[in-house]
DNA sequence: GTAGCGATGCAACGGAAGTGCATTTATTGT
DNA sequence: ACAATAAATGCACTTCCGTTGCATCGCTAC
């Protein structure tokens, strides 16, 4: 619990007892979460505190956002050397079709694009969609 | 004009007055159109109807759906040899972060990407932000 | 012509992102 | 310790977009 303040403090984000419990929650789903998860996560949260935090979240370099291609913004922790906002950190997301879960494949790098004469690239979202390892063992 | 409605009767779609509009309309523009672009594009045109054209192009394999990550779904012109539907043509994407357009780049394809044990892939969609051709030579 | 089916149009719903403002909580300076 | 200040939270509301139900229109076939 301390570690989760540390963390936070770290990343000049202050540790509010809320933060720290949404810090908590994404660190033991180990999967991308959205803002209703949370927010059916915790009864007593309201949407807009979940919704401002997770924006100073992102803006701190505690969470990146993942669009999955379901349209709804999700969010996963920053790994201990995750330099997304740096655009370093292109690793390649995954998700399942049939659990709708969608995890980061951080080993996984996305591969560079030569693009046509003109087009300038700042930033790449790589998305995989079929079934991950939970649903396939079934 | 006659085209437009040879194409869409060899997909089984009939070919009704709005429907070749719909379709005149997304061969000029050479981007990936929302629905409400095309709402806006014609002033007497229906949300619904709009939306169930785009749906049945979608599934007669007249146009297929775009997700640039903007979460805004976008269609565009299948190729004649796209086959989208068969998860053969992943063709990736580039949306512009100034003009908010996005193109198909038909002639750059997914690199096939090795997953970890247990994860079984489907459907790939990669998208490039950046800036485009058109933006970058201002 | 008329029966039937597909296309269209209107209205409304629902989910999710986002904003304005008041209130509470924490921090800082004296 | 207390006031002043700033940050965080909570409530209400808006907007945008996708989606659906139902009634109507129009074409097509018999």
């Amino acid at each position: 619990m301390k570690e989760i303040e540390k963390t936070l403090e770290s990343k000049s984000v202050r540790p509010t007892a809320m933060r720290i419990l949404i810090y908590k929650y994404m660190a033991e789903k180990e999967i991308a979460v959205a803002l209703t998860d949370i927010e059916n996560a915790f009864a007593k949260s309201d949407r807009t505190t979940l919704y401002r935090t997770l924006k100073t979240f992102e803006e701190k370099g505690v969470v990146h956002q993942i669009d999955d291609g379901t349209g709804i913004h999700k969010y996963a922790l920053c790994e201990p050397g995750c330099n997304c906002e740096l655009d370093q950190d292109l690793h390649l997301h995954f998700h399942c079709a049939n659990c709708d879960e969608t995890v980061c494949l951080t080993e996984h790098k996305i591969p560079h694009i030569n693009l046509p004469e003109g087009f300038i690239a700042e930033d790449a979202n790589l998305v995989i969609k079929g079934i991950c390892e939970k649903c396939s063992g079934q």
